[in-house]
RNA sequence: GGGCGCAUAGCUCAGUUGGUUUAGAGCGCGUCCCUGAUAAGGACGAGGUCCGAGGUUCGAAUCCUCGUGCGCCCA
């Protein structure tokens, strides 16, 4: 059954609103009410035509289980879409699936138990790619179920996947491009290497395997070419990268000492401020002789403790662009690296091995004019072994060969001390025993350093939430930007469209398989056709990934017989996701794609998590900066798309929600083997024996709730508020099971009371806007319902209608500010504050106006006013609580009015506020009541004096006169809150309370400065009152301070007032609140009569009385106070409990009860009426 | 080791360009109330060296510096 079908055919106008609501089962109906209606798409035809709110959908892998932290992001993903399509905007929304890269590769190892690059060949790279496709939407359904239940709107069925053809062939055009214009090129990295497996690990797979292990540490002597008697004295933890030296680096601010050392011949050049602890770590006595600054060393030449390369270059020297020459290697060089904590302030340069060495090898090859400069030298070999460059260790493993380094050093001279270091050092995560290496290796780049200036003013122009990442984290990553490491030497990923002449070296890049199959003498299409052929289901898509691709060759144009072949590597899935822009429409080869892509460029809002900085969030600020450039500021190629694009920055995003990270909660038993997700279950089932626990969320540990557990158990509505109300979307959250079950009581169940309260009622007055309202009735705004029958405007209502209309409006409009702005929290925060001031104000304040037994114009009004503040209401909350919202609206509108109005709440446009209801005075003066109100509870409390007892006066101070008016015609309100006979303005105030004159600090702060805490101190202790009266008179009020008098406006003080002791009351900001304590005799009857009423209700309900039932109530007790009580108040408790009789016996056909009321004995009597 | 962020009640978090007087909310706890919205609802109360130390200022939870702890990213 639908749960539109729910609605229909009932007898009543209004559906009878469950009173213990299952959110959960409520939100599935609803789930198939939009499924069976097409909601979503309607709401997107709805909005043909509309200006575009473009939403990008950052990919997510579906090769993992989703867990909550992935729940906030599509919350907040659905939750702007929703709001900007009812705001009038046409925002599509595309999904999308991110299917490449080493995590993938990873998975199916696991799964086939290998691990090395070499095991995967041997399995076959074939088989292995098509395991790897395989995996790739394992948990696709989870991730699908996950989105749809927890109603998040997007085109799951049109989604966007980063291995199809179309988007392979819009990465291929993309690099093509950045080819073309000479930003892709081949250099090195340094990548920390397993020789053993013969492949670079990812720095998170690094991270995973660092261990503290004692290396050598070597003091090593340089002797410097041109002072026959010194030595550089250079450190190093890797003997065996001393063989590869090139430079030795100094930091040019430090201090360096030339010292002596006793009993040697030769001298030593150190950081100054590391002789003495060198001298220690030797045992021998070091005297400095002078002492220079760093910067004086740069340029001198020393003399390797090898000689394989520098016999051969040691004399080599190159043209500077500068101008003139200089030796291409084995020179002090500067770097800001070098520090004085631990070596010698000298470090020893092997760029092959170390990464700021190579970028040091990096910037002296560029003050060199081209082929000049220095070259790499290495002599390792990519299986960690010695080349034939270094005969002695030709064939060792480079860690073994340590120990003969050392030895050769010290038979030479040249070690001046040796000890062992202990430090962290990283091994192969899957083999131990094997340590990593930095090594280099030919990687492809895109020269993004050459737009670190575009891409800062692109980034300056984005709207980041928070603010701070744009100059933070996002900021400081552009400044220190790197040119990108695009090629992964691995299997599964977009394959680098670059294919290289065998002979010539000549390179072209390819942008489409069609382009790539036209190429002259193409070939090598069999080996896919085989494979189709003989698996029919592998999709046409594979062909353009390894090993198909490869297989394909062509002519070269530079040389004759030879053929163009693919380089072997991928791409860094990175730019996969951040190419998604344009790629997701298979731009610009796909036919209609451009179109779309300029329609859809670029996007008005993303949010990832904060993660995503270096991620996403960079791959598509850096591409798109560099494809598509800004308007008159030249990205080359790209320009005629460009303008017709119109681009200018920011792109492709203009607002960035950055998502805090997710930490899981969790409860440990005391063995530590058991995880409890609520301290309920850990005491339960551990007692006391159990800890509190806050981390990652972790799948080994399995303390998270899985989301579809959390959806069984509170709904997505309860989840989706929490996510939003508790805090602003980007601090770092910790999930808080607890606070997930509390937004069900403090919002949604707030509102469904109001709603269920309306619904009660309604049926049983035969309330029926649809009968008051004929025709098309369309949203049911204000102004559609101004057309009922019997529908009086706002003006002519009560004040209370008048009042929460314009909460009502208000909050419309605050709403409309804060998510316009992209805060949800304090949006929630004031439709927090509205159903709070509906449901324990309004609704409780009209109580009576419901109950009433006419139907006066009162009535109706009551009704129309709820009826338009639930209708509102539930479009406001409709994109944060999209089920609670459609439920509303469905059995408020829908059934009622069937097909004369819109068919469901998100059909319907946001409400904005009407100014001209909103009365702000009216706002603040209801405030003051609602003040008054709590105050005078306040002081019943502190007397212990129930408020069933009626007490006869309430005497008010104010400390503003303006309302004074007002409140006194309100007066009844009052007392009916805090049951007294009278309210009154206190005559004698000073009787009661004193004045406390205070400074307006903003305002004084400015004009006073130091003689502040003078006038502060001389209005603590002045008489208030005085005071008061001398600013009544003069209109302003001069005093006299220690070093002159100073003179006081009406507006440079505040005026507080301070209850004196001895009387019942309670002291607000704006009011002090008196009450009479004393008790009359009648007073006291009254108390007692409404003691009866309330031990008459109970029995009513224990009874199961339907609301209408008219009773016999039989009160027998032995108390004439009692039974004069309730004889003197028995109209007014026949009417409370719509009691048909009340008699003062036993009532036949009705179970006695036992009570004690107001300490006397009763036996009642109370039976419905036949 | 570097960058960024966070630190406020027992817990989870707000706190708007610095304004001192009463630093808020929810939960939990305590005391009560209401009860024809009723397996709900409400009021009141206790609970704070605003992480620590300096500084700027008439005035600092708020701005600056340093330190401590935690998180993320990167080494």
């Amino acid at each position: 059954m639908s749960y539109g079908s729910l609605c229909l055919g009932s007898p009543t106008m209004f559906r009878p609103v469950e009173s213990s609501v299952s959110f959960p089962r409520l939100e599935e109906a609803i789930l198939a009410f939009w499924k069976e209606n097409r909601i979503y798409e309607k709401s997107l035809e709805a909005r043909t035509g509309a200006p575009e709110f473009v939403f990008y959908e950052g990919p997510p892998t579906a090769n993992g289980l989703p867990h909550p932290g992935h729940c906030l992001t599509r919350a907040i993903k659905d939750l702007y879409p929703r709001y900007r399509t009812m705001r009038g905007q046409l925002c599509r929304r595309k999904a999308g699936w991110d299917t490449h890269g080493l995590p993938v590769e990873v998975e199916v190892c696991k799964e086939l138990g290998i691990h090395s690059k070499e095991e995967i060949e041997a399995f076959g790279v074939e088989p292995f790619i098509h395991k790897c496709l395989q995996s790739v939407f394992r948990y696709t359904r989870q991730w699908e179920e996950m989105t749809e239940r927890l109603g998040f709107w997007i085109h799951l069925d049109e989604a966007y996947v980063t291995y199809h053809q179309s988007y392979v062939e819009s990465v291929w055009w993309a690099l093509k491009t950045l080819f073309d214009r000479g930003l892709l090129y081949q250099g090195h990295k340094i990548v920390w290497w397993w020789a053993q497996g013969g492949t670079a690990l990812s720095s998170g797979e690094v991270g995973q395997g660092y261990r503290e292990v004692a290396d050598p540490s070597v003091y090593v002597r340089f002797p410097l070419v041109d002072r026959d008697d010194t030595d550089l004295l250079v450190w190093t933890t890797t003997p065996w990268t001393l063989p590869s030296n090139q430079f030795a680096a100094v930091k040019p601010e430090l201090d360096y000492a030339t010292v002596s050392v006793e009993g040697q011949d030769r001298k030593l050049i150190l950081a100054a401020a590391l002789v003495d602890a060198i001298a220690q770590k030797a045992k021998c006595k070091l005297t400095v002789e002078s002492t220079v600054r760093g910067e004086k060393l740069l340029g001198l030449r020393y003399v390797p403790p090898f000689s394989y390369y520098y016999q051969r270059d040691g004399q080599t020297q190159g043209r500077l662009r500068r101008g003139g020459q200089q030796h291409v290697a084995w020179r002090v060089v500067p770097a800001d690296f070098v520090t004085t904590d631990s070596g010698t302030g000298i470090v020893h340069q092997a760029p092959a091995f170390g990464e700021v060495d190579y970028d040091l090898l990096l910037a002296e090859q560029a003050r060199f004019q081209q082929g000049q400069g220095p070259p790499l030298l290495c002599s390792v070999a990519p299986d960690g072994r010695f080349t034939a460059e270094t005969p002695e260790f030709e064939g060792r493993w480079v860690k073994e060969a340590d120990r003969d380094v050392i030895r050769q050093l010290r038979a030479e001279g040249r070690l001046f001390h040796q000890e062992q270091y202990l430090h962290d050092y990283p091994f192969c995560w899957r083999a131990e025993d094997d340590p990593l290496i930095q090594y280099p290796r030919k990687s492809w780049f895109i020269r993004t350093t050459q737009f670190k200036a575009q891409m800062l003013a692109n980034n300056a122009r984005v709207n980041w939430l928070p603010e701070h990442i744009r100059d933070g984290r996002m900021g400081n990553f552009l400044e220190t930007n790197v040119d990108w490491a695009l090629s992964r030497e691995r299997y599964w990923g977009t394959p680098l469209p670059i294919w290289v002449c065998e002979k010539t070296g000549h390179m072209e890049a390819v942008a489409s398989y069609a382009e790539l199959l036209a190429k002259p003498g193409a070939t090598g299409t069999e080996a896919w056709e085989k494979a189709k052929a003989a698996n029919p289901d592998l999709p046409e898509d594979l062909k353009v990934h390894k090993p198909y691709i490869d297989a394909i060759t062509y002519d070269s144009p530079k040389a004759r017989g030879a053929r163009m072949r693919r380089v072997s590597e991928v791409i860094d899935c990175w730019f996969d996701s951040g190419a998604m822009p344009f790629a997701q429409w298979g731009y610009p080869a796909a036919p209609g794609s451009r179109e779309q892509f300029a329609a859809q460029f670029p996007a008005d809002f993303i949010s990832e998590a904060l993660d995503q900085t270096r991620g996403w969030f960079y791959s598509l600020l850096a591409i798109s900066t560099l494809l598509f450039g800004q308007d008159g500021n030249d990205a080359g190629a790209a320009k005629s798309d460009n303008e017709r694009l119109n681009v200018s920055f920011p792109h492709p995003y203009r607002t960035c929600i950055v998502l805090g990270l997710m930490l899981a909660e969790w409860w440990e038993g005391g063995s530590g083997k058991e995880v409890f997700l609520t301290e309920e279950d850990a005491r339960q089932q551990a007692g006391s024996d159990y800890v509190h626990r806050v981390g990652k969320m972790s799948k080994r540990l399995r303390n998270y709730r899985e989301p579809g557990e959390i959806f069984r158990r509170y709904g997505a509505d309860a989840l989706r508020w929490y996510l939003f109300a508790n805090q602003p979307p980007w601090t770092s959250i910790q999930y808080s099971e607890r606070a997930i079950k509390e937004a069900i009581p403090e919002f949604l169940l707030t509102l469904w009371n109001c709603y269920s309260f309306f619904v009660i009622y309604a049926n049983i007055d035969g309330f029926d806007p649809a009968e008051a309202l004929p025709g098309e009735a369309g949203q049911l705004d204000a102004a559609s319902l101004a057309r009922a029958e019997g529908f009086r405007p706002a003006a002519k209502r009560s004040e209370l209608d008048r009042w929460i209309l314009s909460e009502l409006n208000r909050t419309a409009q605050a709403v409309t500010e804060r998510m316009d702005a992209y805060d949800n929290f304090a949006a929630c925060a004031r439709l927090t504050e509205f159903s709070d001031a509906l449901s324990n104000w309004y609704v409780r304040r009209s109580r009576d106006r419901f109950w009433s037994g006419q139907k006066t114009a009162d009535k109706l009004d009551a009704y129309w006013t709820l009826y338009e503040c639930l209708l509102t209401a539930s479009k406001l909350i409709a994109p944060f609580v999209p089920f609670l919202a459609e439920a509303m609206w469905q059995n408020l509108a829908v059934a009622p009015f069937g097909d004369r109005v819109v068919q469901s709440v998100h059909l319907c446009d946001f409400p904005t506020g009407d100014v001209g209801t909103i009365d702000a005075r009216l706002s603040a003066r209801m405030d003051l009541c609602r003040e008054l109100v709590s105050l005078g509870r306040a002081a019943r409390m502190a007397e212990k004096l129930k408020v069933r007892q009626p007490l006869g006066l309430v005497e008010v101070i104010l400390v503003d006169p303006a309302h004074r008016e007002w409140l006194e015609a309100h007066a009844a309100l009052v007392c009916d809150e805090l049951n007294v006979k009278r309210m009154e303005f206190a005559k004698d105030a000073q009787q009661y309370i004193r004045f406390v004159v205070l400074p307006d600090l903003k305002k004084l702060g400015p004009k006073l400065g130091k003689r502040l805490p003078a006038l502060r101190a001389l209005l603590a202790g002045a008489d208030g009152g005085r005071l008061m009266a001398e600013m009544e008179k003069n209109g302003q009020l001069t005093l006299e301070l220690p070093d002159g008098p100073v003179t006081l406006d009406r507006d440079e003080i505040q005026i507080r007032l301070q209850a004196k002791e001895g009387w019942t009351a309670a002291q607000g900001r704006q009011c002090v609140v008196i009450l009479s304590t004393e008790l009359t005799d009648a007073l006291i009857a009254e108390g007692r009569a409404r003691e009866l009423v309330r031990v008459i209700q109970d029995r009513r309900k224990d009874l199961g009385c339907q609301y209408t039932d008219r009773i016999v109530v039989g009160i027998a007790t032995d108390s004439k106070e009692l039974r004069a009580a309730a004889e003197t108040f028995r109209d007014y408790i026949a009417s409370e409990t719509l009691a048909a009789k009340i008699v003062f016996e036993p009532v036949k056909g009705a179970e006695p009860v036992e009570l004690d009321v107001a300490g006397f004995a009763v036996t009642l009597y109370v039976r419905v009426q036949a």
